[in-house]
DNA sequence: TTCGCGAATGTAAACGTTTCCATCACCGGA
DNA sequence: TCCGGTGATGGAAACGTTTACATTCGCGAA
C-alpha cells in the first residue's frame, strides 16, 4: 500500500513484475507459484498467492505462449451445417476440449476452397492443431493445410496420411436397406444428398451394394436431393407420381425424409401402408413427426469428442502414425418403415408393439 | 541458398529475422511490409515479399499481440443450445466476425454458474471482447465478468450497464396471441419454456398481457414445458384430455409445438379444426410437419451478426455508452392456426388460400 | 557549394512471460 | 571445523514482434 501510483487512464493491467515487487520476491518465484511448481516455500507461496489475489493478477496469455510455444488452442473448421448436426458436434468438441484444457477457435466455411485456405492461413500459428469437417468429395483443398500442424479429419475422404474419424455411412446405409427388405419391401428408392458430399456418396454406395447383395433382381432407383427438407419434398412428389411407385423410400438424411413424408401426405399416399420411409441421422424431431421416423442414429457428440481426443493425442505425440477410426450408427425402428404395423401374416415374429402410446 | 543449416529436428519456424537476413534488410522493413505501411521502396517491398513467400514466413501471433495488445479474438459464451438455434447463431456470428477480422473463441456452457465463471476466467486476457448468451433469468453469474472487457449480451436480462441485443419475445408473443384471436379462437392455452429462461418468461408475459388486453374475459391457461419436443408432447396430452379443451395452443417454441401436434394426432384431435396450434422460432422443419406450423420467425442470424457488430464497435470505442437493441420476429402464417382453412362464414375477409399445394 | 528537408532504412527498446543457471543458507557427516 | 549437498530464491536471457528514434541519402533551393 506504500507505492500508490497516480491513476493512469487505462488502469494498466498488473503484470508478474507488480506481483513480484509487492510480494518482495523475484518474478521467477511468482512464475513458479503460478505454474504450480514444487520448489517454493509454503510460506512464500502463501504470500504470493495472496498478492495475486489482491491485485487480480492474470498471466498474459500472449507473453506466455510466446515463450512456451503453446497456445492451448485448436482450430475447428466446419462447413455451413444446419440443424441438429452443428450443435451436437460442437457439444462433443467443446466437452472434450475442456477435458484437455484446450480452447476452441471456430471458423465456419461456406463451401469455397479459397475461403478454406484463408481460414487455415488465419489459424496457422494461432492453433496447435486443426479439426476439419470437410464433407466435399473433392479434397484437393485440403492440400492447403500446412503439414506441420497436426490435424484430424471428420467424415472426410482423406488419404491415409492424416488421422480421421468418421461415421460409417456406408455400413449404416446397408443396415437400413437390409432392415427395409426385412420389413417386406421389395422396391426401394433412395433420395441422395448433394452430389459432391462424401456422406451422401457413401450412403448411396451402401444402398446400391446392399440392394445388389440382398435383392439382386431389383434395380436401384435414385432421386437426387441436397439434404434439405424441400428437396425431400420434391423427391417425394416425384416418387409418388411415378408410374411404378416404390414400396419404400430411403432418404439420405432425416430432413429429406421428413420433407418426403410431407409430400406423401399432401398427395394422399399413406405411410407406411402404401410407401415406407426411412431416414438417416436420428434428429430428435424424427420421433415427433407422423408417422414417427425410422432412421439410423448417428453418434455426433462422439464424433466431435473422439476427434478432439485424437487430436490431443497427436499434439502430445506428433509422430504417432495416423489412425482412421469409424463410428457405427444405430438403427432406430419407429413407425414409418412399417415394422411396427399390425403384421400381415407373413412371419409371426415377436410382434413388438410400438413403444409410443397411441389411442386410436 | 548459401546458408544451408543442418537439418534440425523440428524445422524451426522462420521468423522475421530470417526474412530480414535473407532479404538483406532490417526487421523493421519486413515488419513494415507485412503490416502494409507505406514508407518502403517498391523495389525493396518486392524483394521482401518474395523472400516471405519463399520462406513461407507467417508472423508469430503471440509475439505480435504481446506488443500490440490486440488478439483479434472475441469470446463467445453460449449455453447448451439445441437444434437450429445454435447453427444459425454461429452462422451470424462467424460471418460478422470475419467482416471485422475477428476470430471466434467458442465456449459452450452447461448451465452451471461456476462453469461460466471458469470459462470467463479462461478467456480473460485472451479475447478483446465477450459475446454472451445467458438465457437464465438469474443473472447474478454475470457479475463475474471482468468489467474491463467489452461485452454484449444476447437475449439476456441485463441491467442497462452493458450493451445488449435481443429478440422481442414479448412483442412476438403478443402478435401471435392477437393472430390466434383474429382467427376466431377464444380460449388459448400457453405451453411455457423452462421456468428460469428469459425468453420463456417474456413469451409467457406477452401471452398474458395480450390475452388480458384483447380478451379480458378469458383466463390464461398455462402448462409448463421446457422447450423440448417431449415436454410439448406431454403438454399436448394434458390439454387434450382436460375437461375444457382450449380452442388453441400457443407453444413457447416450435419444438414443443411439434411435440404437441404429435400428441394431438395420437389422441385423434384434429388440428386446426378441433384445436389450433402455434409455435415460436421459425425452424425450417415447421413447414414440413402436418399440418404445417404457424409460428413467429426469429431472425437468429441477425441476432448473432448484430451482436458482433455491436461488440466490434465497443472494442473500437470502449467508452460508447451501452445500447439495447431489439429485433422483431415475424409472423409466419401456415396451416396449424386455422387461418388457411375454408373460412367459416364469419368475416368474409380476403380468403387467401394456402400457398402449399394439397390434393386431398 | 552548402544547407535543409523528407523519404527510406536501420537500431534497439519494449512487451510479459519461462527457465537455465548462479547464489545463498542451512544441515549432516567426516 | 570444514565440506559437500540440497533446496529455496534471484538474475538475466530468450521468445518474435512493433515502433520510437536515429541515421543515411539524395535533391532542390539559397
Amino acid at each position: 500500500m506504500t507505492n500508490r501510483r497516480p491513476p493512469a487512464r487505462p488502469p494498466a493491467p498488473t503484470t508478474i513484475n507488480d506481483v513480484a515487487r509487492e510480494a518482495r520476491v523475484s518474478v521467477a518465484s511468482v512464475s513458479r507459484v503460478v505454474n504450480g511448481h514444487a520448489n517454493v516455500l509454503p510460506e512464500t507461496r502463501q504470500r504470493i498467492l495472496e498478492v495475486i489475489d489482491r491485485l487480480r493478477y492474470v498471466p498474459h496469455t500472449a507473453a506466455r505462449s510466446l515463450i512456451t510455444r503453446r497456445s492451448q488452442m485448436i482450430g475447428v473448421l466446419l462447413p455451413d451445417l444446419h440443424g441438429e448436426f452443428f450443435s451436437e458436434l460442437i457439444r462433443g468438441i467443446d466437452g472434450a476440449a475442456r477435458e484437455h484444457g484446450l480452447h476452441v477457435l471456430l471458423s465456419s466455411l461456406h463451401g469455397d476452397a479459397a475461403e478454406m485456405a484463408a481460414a487455415v492461413r488465419a489459424m496457422h500459428g494461432r492453433v496447435e492443431g486443426l479439426l476439419v469437417l470437410a464433407p466435399q468429395l473433392d479434397t484437393t483443398a485440403l492440400r492447403e493445410l500446412p503439414p506441420a500442424v497436426p490435424a484430424v479429419f471428420m467424415n472426410s475422404r482423406v488419404a491415409g496420411r492424416t488421422s480421421s474419424l468418421a461415421i460409417d455411412s456406408y455400413g449404416g446405409a446397408r443396415t437400413m436397406v437390409r432392415h427395409l427388405i426385412a420389413c417386406g419391401h421389395r422396391t426401394i428408392a433412395h433420395i441422395t444428398g448433394p452430389i459432391s458430399n462424401f456422406d451422401a456418396h457413401e450412403r448411396e454406395r451402401g444402398y446400391r451394394d446392399e440392394l445388389a447383395a440382398s435383392q439382386p433382381a431389383a434395380r436401384p432407383r435414385i432421386v437426387r436431393g441436397d439434404f434439405t427438407e424441400t428437396s425431400g419434398y420434391e423427391a417425394g412428389r416425384a416418387l409418388a407420381a411415378a408410374a411404378a411407385r416404390p414400396d419404400a423410400v430411403f432418404a439420405g438424411n432425416d430432413a429429406m425424409a421428413i420433407g418426403c413424408l410431407a409430400a406423401l401426405d399432401a398427395l394422399g399416399v399413406a405411410v407406411p401402408d402404401d410407401v415406407a420411409v426411412a431416414g438417416f441421422d436420428g434428429i430428435p424431431l424424427g420421433g415427433f413427426v407422423r408417422p414417427t421416423l425410422t432412421t439410423m442414429r448417428v453418434p455426433i457428440v462422439e464424433l466431435g469428442g473422439g476427434a478432439v481426443h485424437q487430436l490431443a493425442g497427436l499434439i502430445a505425440q506428433p509422430d504417432t502414425k495416423p489412425a482412421a477410426v469409424t463410428l457405427q450408427p444405430e438403427l432406430v425402428v419407429r413407425d414409418s418403415c412399417g415394422a411396427n404395423r399390425p403384421q400381415r401374416p407373413r412371419a409371426p415374429s415377436s410382434s413388438r408393439p410400438s413403444r409410443r402410446q397411441r389411442s386410436r
